[in-house]
DNA sequence: TGTATTTTGCAACCCGGTTGCAACAAAATT
DNA sequence: AATTTTGTTGCAACCGGGTTGCAAAATACA
């Protein structure tokens, strides 16, 4: 729970959003995350920020591409941040993994997303791909119990 | 808009659900839709039966394979029928596209989702392959307007 | 036909997300 | 530096899709 002190001014004008103290705030604590996360947990990890502003925040980071929106089946969003300091082109997505026990949604980050080739008219700008089962400590988990 | 008066009994039994007269006919509206749809439009097709009811009967069929649920970011679940008549494996999902500009959600039936490689330990159960951006129809309207 | 079980409708609720508005802070202007 | 303008934040209220408890109705079963 060490806190950041790095200055991610810079990270934040790149992306065209004004660095405010409390958008550094929400950043860094972004950065602690090292899969996805929702508003509900990031709010939880900031305490005394509003919630609309993690709202308004979050949906600022996403639309300036610093932030990846997830939808995972559980109704909850979830993000995570983007590595890359550029607007992830379709061929630069990975995928997800939800895990259907714990519910955690994992960024299977060195695992691109294979891009279909799907009727013609349609205009693609962005993919979701999604796995959903078990992760491996909930499956390990799983089989030490009763073997089912 | 005709009314589809074929008996769907044994479908429904032979996914385990028993057929009611409310449950035959959530499945015949269901029918109607070639795309996905929502608890909402299904609810609106259907007049006179109660959310609380379309709710569980859509549970229900999806808790028995009977159809697919679909997150198209929208934050509203579509739904579609199998059209197999048994459980999809990982090998026979099929791709949708979700249309930013009309908000439809389509099936592409004959695009099947790619399998990745993915990372040891994890157990797949299911796959969720959502494309995002504009679909033909919506893709036309807005090159013949101001060719922006 | 009478009893047990399941399904359905109604109403109320839950909760994640979203918005209007006033207070506040930062930036631009004089 | 003081003032105006613009953008940001917190609060509270709201919204809507989804979900549940419970009593009534329908169905299965003895």
């Amino acid at each position: 729970m060490e806190t950041d002190r790095h200055d991610y001014t810079e990270v934040l004008t790149r992306h065209g959003i004004r660095p405010t103290a409390i958008r550094l705030l929400i950043y860094r604590t972004a950065l602690r995350f090292h899969d996805t996360f929702s508003m509900a947990e990031l709010e939880d990890a900031l305490e005394s920020v509003d919630k609309s502003t993690v709202f308004r925040t979050l949906s600022l980071f996403a639309a300036r591409h610093l932030v990846h929106e997830i939808e995972d089946g559980t109704g909850s969003t979830k993000y995570c941040l983007c590595r890359n300091d550029h607007p992830c082109g379709i061929n630069e997505l990975h995928c997800h993994f939800h895990c259907e026990s714990c519910h955690k949604t994992f960024c299977l980050d060195h695992t691109h997303i294979p891009v279909v080739r799907y009727p013609a008219g349609f205009e693609v700008r962005q993919i979701d791909y999604l796995l959903k089962g078990l992760c491996p400590e909930c499956r390990a988990k799983q089989h030490s119990g009763s073997e089912r």
